[in-house]
DNA sequence: GGATCGCATGTTATGATATAACGTTCGCGG
DNA sequence: CCGCGAACGTTATATCATAACATGCGATCC
């Protein structure tokens, strides 16, 4: 896994990857990747930042396939819970995994200036955490790791 | 600075050590402890858990000190960018700070069964976090960690 | 085939969290 | 005394999230 989100990259190449590796992990493990589930990952994929739920029903909406909030939030749940997309509780909102299927401990580095989003792998600080959370007794079972700040871009633009 | 929250504690004398410490500290930094912010602080010291802003504005109503959630939030803002609270961004919510005045990053631990957090130390986690940003010219200004789970009392009891 | 079940979805209603905007108070320095 | 800035009071509203119940639909069992 690499970091991703403030480099240009081929965008129509990884989302087709993405939703392609999605879909055969929804095979594999018996999971239905239905078609709002399906719209709502290529809705994140697109916009490849982090949307609110009600960001992504209002997609929904314009396309009929939904309206009302529950409907955006059991697909958005859905991706989370299967790791297929992550939340950024900073930010009350959502982002399509940059590397479904792989196991990770992502980190998330939120621009405060353009909202821009990355994800880095955070195995070095995710590990940190379990083993001083071991020492105490603590079962770790999510870790959730967000910086803010500024992106490259902004630092360049703001100095 | 050592991990709080999953041990018991002399509590009476952990408030009045922590209220001392923020008071010296504002007068140190020119900053103004009202009554407000001051009774904000203690309600969150007393009850040692993190707390949404409506759970502290509900106390302060029966106190007649405010009844409105802008007086919450901004007392809470207050002890949050002055470093005498943190904000749970899991939960929404706020603990009082258990080694105010000390430069710390804090880690939370957020047990799932019972609700109750640790504030560990999370200096090695933080340490990685900003050298992997650092890498990619990301400017880290605020960082939070934090892992759910089950405590030791709640794997114990669940087990 | 039809009964039944599980799971996804549709819909209504409401709950929970947070802030914009503007007015008022009060202490402090000019 | 006046002007200023910081905190506080109040109204209104924005934003995020879920409980609860109804509907549809394919799989399975007999």
């Amino acid at each position: 896994m690499e970091t991703k989100g403030f480099e240009h990259h081929d965008h129509h190449h990884c989302i087709a990857t993405s939703l392609r590796t999605v879909e055969e992990a929804c095979k594999a493990q018996g999971l239905q990747f239905t078609p709002v589930r399906r719209r709502v990952l290529e809705i994140l994929l697109d916009e490849h930042r982090a949307m609110g739920a009600y960001d992504v029903l209002d997609v929904l909406r314009k396309e009929g396939l939904g309206s009302q909030p529950p409907v955006a939030y059991r697909a958005l749940d859905f991706l989370v819970a299967n790791g297929f997309a992550h939340r950024i509780e900073r930010l009350n909102a959502f982002v399509a995994c940059t590397a479904p299927g792989e196991r990770h401990a992502p980190c998330f580095l939120i621009c405060r200036a353009c909202s821009a989003v990355a994800e880095t792998p955070g195995r070095r600080a995710s590990d940190a955490l379990r083993s001083a959370a071991g020492e105490l007794g603590f079962k770790v079972e999510r870790v959730a790791i967000e910086a803010e700040g500024l992106c490259p871009a902004c630092v360049e633009a703001g100095a």
